[in-house]
RNA sequence: GUGAGCGUAGCUCAGCCGGUAGAGCAUCGGUCUGUGGAACCGAGGGUCGUGGGUUCAAAUCCCAUCGCUCACCCCA
């Protein structure tokens, strides 16, 4: 096996990407019917946008994404170094034309380039015929290519360019390069496509990964469009085939509880959801405050992790799920009893929008996000059978994100769905209800793509007649397998009925002859003889 | 980046204390030249992940390496 796909990508193959497009189908017509319209987003950006929206010293920038510099095509490849001659002049040129930056650094670089290459230019012309090693010229003349190559190399080619670790921030870049601030109201967006992060990949975790988002953009951040977000995402969740948690499973885990989260058990099936409030940037650098100091009282207790996150990150902590640590974590302060006032009625006026609108949820008040563009509203949706990377949609609140990118002052909020986990989720669900017997056929098979007909043709002299139906059906909506060589007529009907396919339609002497169809059903072996109109109405009317 | 587990046919796996590679499913052909799912018979398909070592002999033991998987870190 010569070629295989890349660590931490993936092939979706048939029975399984029916799943995805129905389960993305769903997604355009929840969210159209909420008013979103689709946007199409470019798959890699500048860096430098990713870098400002996520932070320049998170992990994701410092060395999780996808980035490469974006250097011309015109350029020769520097490591070719029998051609260094060759690429000075190209980069030379480049320069003066502006194809690679003219920042002082490149000049530098270039300036540095030439002036050693001409030394080792003019010290090769020294060296005698005939190379014979050991001798000491040459370690001069060896040291002066390299110092050559290593300034060849420090020329900044093209910007830089990364995949997308995700898609909000492009969304704001497009939200503020087309001005969309002076749409009529809110402007709502959704996007369906591939993310890509550099990590080791994991149970629903890969380097290319799918997700489903929408974003609300706009000049309000009125708790009722937080609480439709989050509606709206729950439709999708029920209508996709994992509703959310009965109302009375949730009420008996909450009173076991009491208002602790640490203890709740997720409901049995489908998915949960949920809420909390992480402040804004008034009150919550207060409460990280009071967090860190209340971690230092018990440093002593946390395992090493968690006592470099006390520095680093300490809302961190709250997510540890390290047994020896509940205990603590119990009695650390809790954001929500440390909102600013404007905060603390965002956030009650949200959940009871949540109430109105009958959306099931639980309060975690661990629920943090990593980013520091959030604020106020983030919520999170865990689905069963995932392993330890159990959360299938996350999102939001950022105002004030679009501004730090250049734009106008604007709230947001949104959410991505992992296409993936959700995926794999319903694909677990699937198997816990049929024993996993049926699908295994499937598998073996490879792809029991909807077959209406299949036409079993024999003689040379039918193929001409089963060509021609073919075309008619599908042009009717059907669709039809002809097979493309002649086939014995048992093989035919086995391979019809391998296909899935629900009629056979034959065609031989006979039916020539007659100018008719025989269509025999597979399911149930009844056969039939159809002139082609009746055939026509025959399928349509069955269907 | 760190740790653990696993690499044998297209898939799932067996192969004991070393003796020269197997099953089921799938595929293809036949029994069966105008009627499928079944049955029976047969065939193709493997440098046992790769490289090295030990040995008369390695899929098996040892070392290295690559790959996969799960978890940690991180989480968009």
């Amino acid at each position: 096996m010569k070629f295989q796909a890349i660590k931490g990508v993936r092939d979706i193959l048939p029975p399984e990407s029916a799943m995805w497009n129905r389960v993305e189908q769903t997604a355009r017509e929840v969210f159209a019917s909420y008013g979103y319209g689709e946007i199409r987003l470019p798959i890699f950006e500048q860096t430098e946008l990713f870098a400002r929206s996520v932070g320049l010293d998170t992990d994701i920038v410092q060395k999780e994404m996808y980035t490469f510099e974006d250097r011309p095509a015109t350029l020769p490849e520097p490591r070719a170094y029998g051609a260094l001659g060759d690429y000075l002049v190209a980069i030379d040129r480049a320069f003066e034309t502006g194809e690679i930056p003219k920042t002082e650094r490149n000049r530098k670089a270039i300036q540095t380039f030439r002036q050693k290459f001409g030394q080792f230019a003019a010290e090769s012309q020294k060296l005698p015929r005939g190379f014979a090693q050991g001798q000491p010229e040459l370690k001069d003349y060896f040291a002066l290519l390299f110092e050559a190559i290593y300034f060849a190399q420090d020329v900044q080619l093209g910007d830089f360019v990364s995949l997308r670790p995700e898609a909000t921030a492009s969304v704001c870049r497009a939200y503020i390069e087309h001005g969309m601030h002076t749409f009529p109201g809110n402007v709502k967006l959704y996007y369906i496509g591939p993310m890509f992060r550099r990590e080791r990949p994991q149970k629903g975790r890969y380097r290319q990964f799918y997700q489903i988002g929408a974003e609300v953009l706009g000049q309000s951040d009125a708790p009722a469009i937080d609480a439709e977000v989050i509606e709206m995402l729950m439709a999708f969740f029920e209508r996709v085939g994992l509703e959310g948690g009965q109302k009375s499973e949730i009420r008996s885990q909450k009173s076991e509880a009491g208002s602790s989260t640490s203890d709740l058990r997720p409901p049995t099936s489908g998915v949960t959801l949920y809420i909390n409030s992480i402040g804004c940037k008034e009150c919550r650098p207060k409460y990280v405050e009071k967090l860190r100091a209340a971690l230092i009282e018990h440093i002593n207790e946390l395992k090493a992790d968690s006592q470099r996150r006390v520095e680093t990150n300490p809302l961190r902590v709250l997510d540890s799920k390290l047994p020896d640590e509940q205990a603590v974590i119990e009695k650390l302060p809790r954001i929500t009893d440390h909102l600013c006032e404007a905060c603390r009625a965002h956030y009650a006026e949200v959940k009871k929008q949540l109430e109105l609108r009958g959306v099931v949820f639980l309060e975690n008040w661990r629920l943090v996000r990593g980013l520091d563009y959030y604020m106020r509203t983030t919520f999170e949706i865990t689905a069963p059978g995932l392993g330890a990377q159990n959360a299938v949609c996350g999102g939001g609140r950022y105002d004030g994100l679009v501004e730090l990118l250049g734009g106008p002052p604007t709230r947001g909020i949104g959410f991505a769905i992992g296409t993936d986990r959700l995926i794999l989720s319903l694909q677990e669900r699937e198997k816990e209800k049929e024993g996993g017997q049926a699908e295994e056929q499937g598998a073996h098979t490879g792809a029991p793509r909807p077959l209406d007909v299949f036409v079993a043709w024999m003689g040379a002299a039918a193929q001409p007649a089963a060509v021609k139906i073919a075309r008619t059906l599908r042009g009717a909506g059907f669709s039809v397998e002809v097979p493309a060589e002649e086939m014995k007529f048992k093989k035919s009907i086995g391979l019809a009925d391998k296909l899935g396919a629900r009629y056979a339609l034959i065609i031989g002497e006979n039916e020539l002859k007659e100018g008719k169809f025989a269509l025999k059903r597979l399911s149930d072996g009844h056969q039939d003889a159809f002139s082609e109109a009746d055939l026509l109405a025959h399928l349509k009317s069955s269907t």
